[in-house]
DNA sequence: GATGAATGAGACTTCATTCAT
DNA sequence: AATGAATGAAGTCTCATTCAT
């Protein structure tokens, strides 16, 4: 008895036989989709494009996600659990301010190759440009915790005002965000290669000596 | 004498302002389209819409301009030019670097005022993608030029390396954009203030002392 | 044993009061159908909708039919033989006129109320309409025999002409169903109510004083 | 200059020259609009349909209604003004009741040849039954009006109460109605025939004498 | 040159029916 | 027999572009 026999066997309580919603095929298209969104913006994108990428009929569509809006969602809610949840993980870590901000970047780099069409995708519509703005915000503020104490006193060192730090990492994440979706797919692995060692080398130069490799 | 030629014979009185007549509806449709590209994107702005706004018939449009795709290329270029103009005049001036950085801010915001909507509008379609990374890439170095003595030394003191300088330079012009871009009509002028400000004071507290006012 | 044969093993033990179990659903099918034509009328009523009422399978409707058009069919042709059979029992009751009169159109207001909604889904389709004219042909000359003696001659009094009788029942029963056909759900039990009423008064101020309560 | 060439000239003020939209179409459109959607009902009439019976582009279509509902519903208003227009005509005429009924009777049956698919097609749809019933009552109403006098006495003798009266009215109303729009194409000039008649004749034997011809 | 009605391709979505399980 | 996911044809509507006037 394999593994799949077995899942029938423990459906059969409510569903006797029947073909079951495939995750795996939910998934298919939310990759397609994600890729669909950010290589042409969410009008540019068709329905019926996602469907011939994944492989299925149109209609098929309309059993996984009740319209391309709700698709688009879901694309980004994916993304977006899955950077919160490393950003949990990094945050509750006991170490060195030093490390946990290079684990931090190694993390959102290495998200950022997946995601990085979709910036595209979020930034054509109106109001899903609201709900991306929203959730760099939560990044940026994620950041600032990082780099205050409990008691709220920076960690490191540095005479510049809180205005000032905000500032500067708001424009960090918003620009490296927007460099790189503005980057060519053949460029991308180089220029996020560039982006992250400026931004290392960037740090220790100035408010974490200690970051650099 | 059929009604044609009544036409034509109406028109000839006004030949001698014809030209001048045609720039004048040729940039009322530029306007009306920078307008509705900025609060829509390309996908969801419609000639009809362009056209009704701008009190020109949709096939009028078509006279003027070989289509949609052409019709937004000239409306950034337009915007481009004045910005080129307006980059070029400070350059060129003879004044103090922290004067020089004021003015070029200023400018550049007050700019920002009038063609943020664009930005989205650029943003939106592959090809036109990489023309606004081509723009930027330009601003970006002119910024660096200002901050650079003929003899390639860096104008204002601060031991930061070339790299971290540049890297810098990229991250404050991209963020900012990106910031604006994301933001809401009706929180604008705020948040350009805000980010002016922002700008000025962080720049004050590290390598332009002067400038801050 | 694999997955199937198991299926196939605990069906057996309800082979016995498969055929009743059937029945049932069958029924349950008919009904939720004849609540949904009547409801949205044939095009809008879709099919996953009558299965959901129904709390049986999509599919498994296709078993007991063959297709919309046959469970509409057998939807109409149910109340058919319910109608058929309370007319057949009425007429062959050895009663006074009034009386066999009265408690026809008590059977029938009484069915209106449970069918009304289908007279409009078998309006919709050209092909059902006639089967409608069809019907509603066969309604009026049982009410002309239930008015009619054995030898021809008209039961009531009055002198009016043949023709002018047959045409007052079909306007009659045309009327009426149109009538409570357009009616509004929430209007039906009044208005059923009021027809009645008035068609017993016009009938007792009439050709049939002894109907009137 | 002909006709056309002066409406030209006449537009010339406002609108130089142009196509302007085709009084003459959007009537060709409304026709076809009524004969499919009293052939299949507002549902099975496909916008398609339409726009090949009139042999224009679907496209074209939406020229001249915004949608299909709203295509439906000006068939239907088209009809009403003109069924109402002959009413007022009819009532303001002072000629003897037998012979304003007589006409009202041939005015009504004259449309109803026009008009007799749209029953059907104002039948499918909840909402525009609504419409339909209301039409309806203010079409009993204007009867009843039509026996009255001033005073509010009925015109024609006959001891039948008030309730009876309009009950009558009611289900003569709808019921011709409601068989005549049940009744195929090709039967319909002779079953329209015969209900005239008839009508005339049921008249004749109870409150009108004088009506038959 | 100007106009705007006409066009038709194509987008999203629904749904009766099929069929693997 | 039962299930419900899969299918794809078809429907409504939009819109960039053309072209008769």
């Amino acid at each position: 008895m394999n593994e799949r026999s077995f899942i029938y066997w423990g459906m059969q309580k409510e569903n006797a036989v029947a073909r079951k919603l495939d995750e795996e095929k939910r998934s298919r298209i939310l990759t397609a989709a994600r890729d669909a969104f950010g290589a042409e913006g969410f009008q540019k994108t068709t329905i019926k494009g996602i469907a011939r990428a994944t492989g299925i009929a149109q209609g098929t569509l309309y059993t996984y996600f009740r319209n391309k809006e709700q698709l688009f969602d879901e694309v980004v809610d994916e993304i977006w659990q899955t950077f919160r949840g490393g950003l949990e993980k990094i945050s509750i870590e006991n170490a060195a301010i030093a490390e946990k901000v290079a684990k931090f970047i190694d993390f959102c780099f290495d998200l950022l190759i997946q995601i990085h069409p979709l910036l595209r995708g979020m930034y054509t519509e109106a109001n899903r440009r609201e709900l991306l703005d929203d959730k760099l915000s939560v990044i940026c503020r994620h950041i600032e915790e990082l780099f205050t104490r409990p008691d709220g006193s920076p960690i490191v060192y540095g005479e510049r005002s809180v205005e000032t730090r905000k500032f500067n990492i708001n424009v960090m994440v918003y620009g490296i965000l927007f460099r790189i979706s503005l980057t060519k797919p053949e460029d991308l692995s180089t220029v996020i290669n560039e982006l992250k060692n400026a931004l290392m080398q960037a740090l220790s130069e100035s408010v974490l000596p200690g970051i650099a490799p």
